[in-house]
DNA sequence: TTGTAGGCGTTATCAA
DNA sequence: TTGATAACGCCTACAA
C-alpha cells in the first residue's frame, strides 16, 4: 500500500502553508483565500489525488459522518428496502452507516448502541425500538441525535418516520366490508411495539366507523412479527372466534403464517377465509394466493429518516426539535381476499 | 453530550503517566507493567468508564477495524443472510462493517470502493465481483486485503468463499434423473459471473456423468439473476427446446421467474415441467409449489469470508496467501419436481 | 519498570 | 489574505 497523499504534500506542492491548503479545500472556509490561489491549490490537490483523511478530520472536528443504524432483524425483507432508502439519502452527503441487526434479541440493543457510540457516530437511526425503550430514552438524555424508523417511542421528543397506519388499516377493513365481510378478526402485532398498538387502535377505530362490531375474542396479539406467531394466532382465532370470515393481520409475516396455519387446518384462503397483510414486503405478490396487503413506501421511509437525522445534525443543539413524518399507505388488492362464502 | 473520558483522565486518576496507562490497558504491551499497577489502572479505567477513542487510535496505528462490504443487491434475500454471517464473525473482534449495495449497477463498484478506501477500511469483502473484475484487480495490486464472497474472480490470488457448485448441481441433476427425466434444460446465470460459469460447467459435467445428452439449445443464459430474466429464459426454452421435461436453474430467482412464465404459457409446474433452483433463499419454501433447490449455507458463507479477511489482516503483508474456501451444498426436495408426464 | 517526547493529519485560533 | 502554532487522543521509540 503506497503512502497516501496528505494535506502537507498538497501544501508543499502548491507552495503554501498547510493551513492555507486546508482552508482552500473547504468551501466554507475558503472565503479569505485569493480566488486565484484557491483555484491553484484545488488543482494541485486534484492532480495529486489528495483525499481527506477521515480519522484525522474526525479527531479534530468531532464529526465522523458516521451514522449507526439498528434494526430488529435483517432477514425481515422490509429492512433491506429501508436500508436502501437510507443509503440513497446518506451517500450523497458522504455519510456512511454502520448497521446492526438485533436478530430478534432486544437485549442486544444496549450493547450494539454502545459499540456505535464508541465509534463516535454522529447520530443513530433506530428501527428496533419498543414503545417504552430505556435505551432510546437514555441516549436521548445524553443528547445523541436520534430518529426512529418504522416505529415510534412514546416519548414525543424522539423524531420518527412511520407509515399511516390509520389509513392503511382503514382501507383494508373498508375493502373487506365492501366484499361483504362482517365478522372480521385481527391478528395484532406485539403490543410493546408502536406498530402493534397503532394498528390495533386503527383496527378498532375503523371497525367502529364502518359499523362493524368488534368482538374482543376476534383479536389476538402476536408476541413477535414472525411467521410462526402468525400460525399460532390463526390457530387460536379458529378455535375461539367461530364465524369469522376475514382476518386483518398487522404484518405480512403474520399473514403468511396465518394462511399456512389455515391450510393445515383444512381451511383454504381465500375460499373459506380472506386474509390481509401489512407492508407489502417483497415476494408476497408471488405467493398463492397473492397477498392483499397495505403497501408501505419502505424505501422512502428509509430515505426520509436519514434526511430527518441529517437535518438534526445540521442544526445547532438548541434548535433540534423533533419531527414526526407519516408517509401514506394504501391497500393493494391481490388474491387473498374475496367475498365470504355463502 | 458530556465530555468523554480520555486516557489522560485515566492516567491522572491513577497517578501514572498516559503512556503507562496506555500500556496497561493493552494486553499486548502490558508485560512491562507491574502486575499490581496494571490492575489498578484497569480498575480506575473501568470506574471512569473509559473508552478508547476510535479515531485517535486509528490515526496513530493506521488501523480502523472497519471493513467494507460490497454486495450486488441488498433486496436479493440471500444477502441479508450473508451479512448476518459477516456480523457474527466481525463483532466479537470489534470490527464493524460498512455495507454498500450496488443495486444492480456494476458501474458503481469503483465509486463505492473508493468511498470505503477514503474511510481507511482495513479490508474489503466483495460480493459483487465479475470474473474479470478491473476494480478488484486494481485493489489487489494496491495491496488492499480482499476476499470475495459467493463469487470468485479468475485471478487466483484473491481469496474467496463459495458453495460447492459441482456437487449442488450434480445432486439436482441426479434427483431429476432418478425421477425419470431425460431431457433436462438449464437456465444458466450470467456468464460474466463465476457462479453462472461454474454452475453451467457443473451442469455439463454432471449431465455427461449421468449419461444425459446435453443439447445446446436446451441451455440459455440469463443476463442477470432476476425474476424477469428467469421469465424471459423460460419463454425462450419453451420456444426452442421442445420435449424438455425439467429445467435446472442457476439461481432461485431465475427459477421463480421461470415457474411464473410457464404458468403464463399454460404449463403448470410440476405437472408439466419440473424446476429446480439454487441457494434456497428465504420464502421459496412457502411458494406453491415449494421450490426444490440447492441449499447453500449462506450464513456460514458470510462468517467464513469475514474470518478469512480477519486472518489476512492478522498476518504480516508477505504471508498473505490467498485461500479458497468451498462450503458444502445439498439439494432439498420440495414440490416443484416430480416424475415427467407420461 | 516507568516517564518523556514526538507525531499521526487535520482544523482553529491568533498573529502578522 | 496568509502563516505559525497548538491541539484533538493515542501509541511508541527512546531514555531514564
Amino acid at each position: 500500500m503506497k503512502k497516501r497523499i496528505t494535506l502537507k504534500d498538497v501544501a508543499r506542492a502548491a507552495n503554501v502553508h498547510v493551513s492555507t491548503a486546508s482552508r482552500a479545500l473547504d468551501p466554507n472556509t475558503s472565503h479569505p483565500i485569493r480566488d486565484e490561489l484557491a483555484l491553484h491549490i484545488r488543482r494541485v490537490s486534484a492532480e495529486l489525488g489528495y483525499e481527506l483523511n477521515a480519522e484525522a478530520y474526525s479527531l479534530r472536528t468531532r464529526r465522523t459522518r458516521l451514522v449507526g443504524v439498528v434494526i430488529p432483524d435483517i432477514t425481515d425483507p422490509v429492512y433491506p428496502l429501508i436500508l436502501r432508502g437510507l443509503e440513497n439519502a446518506l451517500l450523497p452527503r458522504r455519510f456512511v452507516s454502520i448497521v446492526a441487526s438485533l436478530d430478534g434479541d432486544m437485549s442486544r440493543e444496549a450493547d450494539v448502541t454502545a459499540l456505535m457510540r464508541s465509534r463516535n457516530v454522529d447520530g443513530l437511526i433506530l428501527g428496533s425500538v419498543e414503545r417504552e425503550d430505556v435505551v432510546a430514552t437514555k441516549l436521548l438524555s445524553q443528547g445523541v441525535p436520534l430518529v426512529t424508523v418504522g416505529r415510534r417511542v412514546e416519548n414525543e421528543s424522539v423524531s420518527s418516520v412511520t407509515s399511516d397506519h390509520v389509513e392503511g388499516i382503514r382501507q383494508a377493513l373498508a375493502h373487506l366490508r365492501a366484499l361483504g365481510h362482517r365478522a372480521i378478526a385481527h391478528i395484532a402485532g406485539p403490543q410493546k411495539l408502536s406498530t402493534g398498538a397503532d394498528r390495533l387502535k386503527a383496527f378498532r377505530g375503523a371497525s367502529a366507523a364502518l359499523g362493524l362490531g368488534v368482538s374482543e375474542r376476534a383479536i389476538v396479539a402476536a408476541d413477535a412479527y414472525s411467521i410462526d406467531e402468525g400460525r399460532r394466532c390463526a390457530r387460536e382465532l379458529v378455535a375461539r372466534a367461530t364465524g369469522t370470515t376475514a382476518v386483518v393481520c398487522a404484518n405480512d409475516r403474520l399473514a403468511v403464517g396465518a394462511i399456512a396455519a389455515l391450510r393445515e387446518l383444512g381451511l383454504e384462503c381465500p375460499r373459506d377465509l380472506s386474509v390481509t397483510g401489512y407492508n407489502d414486503m417483497p415476494m408476497v405478490d408471488l405467493l398463492s394466493p397473492g397477498l392483499t396487503t397495505v403497501h408501505v413506501p419502505l424505501v422512502e421511509i428509509g430515505s426520509e429518516s436519514a434526511r430527518l437525522l441529517l437535518d438534526l445534525l445540521d442544526r445547532p443543539e438548541p434548535e433540534r426539535e423533533a419531527r414526526h413524518v407519516v408517509l401514506p399507505a394504501s391497500l393493494v388488492v391481490r388474491g387473498s381476499t374475496r367475498p365470504p362464502p355463502p
